[in-house]
DNA sequence: TTTCCTGCAAACGATTTGCAGGAAA
DNA sequence: TTTCCTGCAAATCGTTTGCAGGAAA
């Protein structure tokens, strides 16, 4: 594994990638990252695109938004809050977060004498979105 | 893809598998059904086991819990409900649903003029079980 | 120099799929 | 018979990893 405390040592690619998805709201897997740098950074190599995603997972910088259609997406905005996923093309599109105290107070009878700890929790909608829509008309249940 | 609306035919191997999802707590992988079920179905294949439960997720009878570890964990008490994933061990466990009129009506006016609808919601906890605790004393950031 | 970073390509592992034979309708 | 189901094995595909050379400290 690639380390979890011990030193760092800059690199320029490493800022390359976490600057793209920071710098973007797409919710991008790794190949979209790789693939928007690539240009600019012909020497980059998928492998480093996927090292230094992990390794911005590990220091909280990068959260994963989950797997859509067997891809990793992720996300530079750390502060918790929803998402919505596309279930026809996969897009991602940031939700604002409810204040929710009361959530906390829903859960909290229910979970008090839970065998288990919470440190956090991920919320995500799916539906279609507008670009969809009107593309799927019919939606089959059988 | 295994059709949406062709017909089906009986296969007892179908009954079995969804029978064994339905009859535990414990969200299991297809590796898992395949094992659990091998033993006295000795010609079943891991590919059908996949098979089947693509089709029971498409007919609703089964719900994706989402991908744990790389490998995808289902649930078949479809109702909707939480769950909470245990960070170490992958272990998932169903949460009580909180009556929640309340969070739609939170996120109402943040979503009034979204542009998507919602089908519905998956809501996962992330922490640390009772068996996993115990074991693991400090939970580093760096 | 020592340690970390990266390209490259091979390895991995979960899931899918093409095909041919068998079962259900 | 026609259509669906399944075993088998190969193919996919996202992600990881071992290794050797290069860069940072």
């Amino acid at each position: 594994m690639m380390g979890t405390e011990m030193g760092r040592k800059h690199s320029s690619k490493r800022d390359a990638i976490l600057r793209v998805i920071q710098s973007t709201v797409s919710h991008p897997g790794a190949q979209w990252v790789y693939e928007r740098l690539k240009p600019q950074i012909p020497d980059l190599s998928l492998g480093t695109v996927y090292r230094n995603i992990n390794l911005f997972q590990e220091k909280g910088q990068v959260i994963s938004v989950g797997v859509v259609n067997g891809e990793e997406r992720f996300d530079g905005q750390v502060a918790p809050h929803p998402h919505f996923v596309c279930s026809c093309c996969g897009k991602i599109i940031d939700l604002p977060s409810p204040g929710d105290e009361t959530l906390k107070e829903r859960m909290a009878e229910p979970m008090e004498n839970a065998d288990f700890t919470i440190d956090y929790r991920k919320t995500v909608f799916y539906g279609l979105c507008g670009e969809c829509e009107p593309k799927v008309r019919f939606r089959l249940k059988e």
